[in-house]
RNA sequence: CGAGCAGACUGAACAGCCGCGGGUAUAUUCCGAAAGGACGUGCCCGAGGAAAGUCCGAGCUCCACAGGGCGGAAUAACGGCUAACGGCCGCCGGGGGCGACCCCAGGGAAAGUGCAACAGAGAUAUACCGCCGGAAACGGUAAGGAUGGAAAGGCGAGGUAAGAGCUCACCAGCGCGCGGGAGACCGCGCGGCUCUGCAAACCCUAUUCGGAGCAACACCGCAGAGGAACACACAGCGCCUGCCCGGCGCGUUCCGAGAAGGUGGCAUCGAGCCGGCAUGGCAACAUCCGGCCAAGAUAGAUGGCUGUUCACGACAGAACUCGGCUUACAGGUCUGGUCGCAAA
């Protein structure tokens, strides 16, 4: 679980048990998200890479990999959400593109983007 | 040239744009009483040889600075190196290879207990077949046969009724003496004639070991809560070590303890790294000389995209810090031996 810069990180298991049981979600070979509107008004993000996306060389690359294609997309989309990115199996053999294109559609079908 | 051995090194490169962590310097702006901070900008630094497994050894921190006994664990020829080690170097002994060279769980089996399946007559002890003597009963024998990982040292000769270290030569083992070596040990000579293997079975011997770990530990500390006073004894609890003996603490003074959170620990100033064909040493290493200052996050920074090139990229990501070991690994480079062939 990794927090982006700019963005408020989430950090607390129960910050996402909550996301993942309330949140909607969308699933990709190369990535699951979920989201699910807060009060705060900011935007809020994680990234989870368990033990089964591989070693630790593959889980950074899986983190690095997505918090790019997040990068690409933040300045679209709405305040108000918090967002759990989990990487998969093939995330961390693909280009930051290819994941960014595969966000994009969650997160428009999510309707967060402006 | 081919095959093989040992050691050392390396672990894609470049450009552009966007992005991240740390340090430092700062005009303006913003916050703050100030110290200072935020944002921006410039410059510098930013994963590995194994960062890994967490298997040893230390530093550091805390636990009454840790006492005695039992138990437990680790190591195991000898000499040295090292802060230390179960690591490293050298050497001895044993084993493998034509060789360079490699491998070794290498103390004790005359302290004791135990195990040695199956096969085999018999497994630390024997007599089934055989051989010899004898009419037979029975006695002698351990050459030969068979079994087995192992059968009363091995092999040859003499010897004998047949045989046997019964005698002799050589080899192995044991003991003694002499010589060499720092030592393990080696060489030579003499002696009597010899006693299975397994201690990665219990065990015995020698040496070493207090416990827990950076989520250690120290400091700051919101909300909220305790509260007074005087103190023992018994008991109980906790801790020192798994157990026993023995011991320490339990409530101490005023504001302090505990929990969210924060800061330090924490990033090089060190058993530091690099170089030297310097000195000593076979070597590990030590000394001397000359340089260098090098990631430090805290949900966790080194990335993304595009393009070019090549041998088309293996194993793999710091988390308190060092010294080792072990394990994983695509390629590539260098150095020095060896064997074979050819040439000379």
């Amino acid at each position: 679980m990794v927090f982006m810069k700019q963005f408020v990180p989430i950090k607390e298991n129960r910050d996402f048990r909550r996301i993942y049981g309330k949140g909607k979600s969308f699933v990709h070979p190369f990535l699951v998200t979920y989201a699910l509107k807060n009060r705060s008004g900011e935007i809020r993000v994680g990234i989870t890479t368990s033990k089964k996306t591989g070693n630790a060389v593959r889980r950074s690359r899986s983190r690095r990999v997505i918090r790019e294609a997040f990068r690409q997309l933040a300045p679209g989309v709405k305040p108000g959400f918090d967002f759990i990115f989990v990487a998969r199996g093939k995330t961390p053999f693909v280009k930051s593109t290819d994941v960014c294109r595969v966000m994009e559609i969650h997160l428009k079908k999510a309707g967060v983007l402006l």
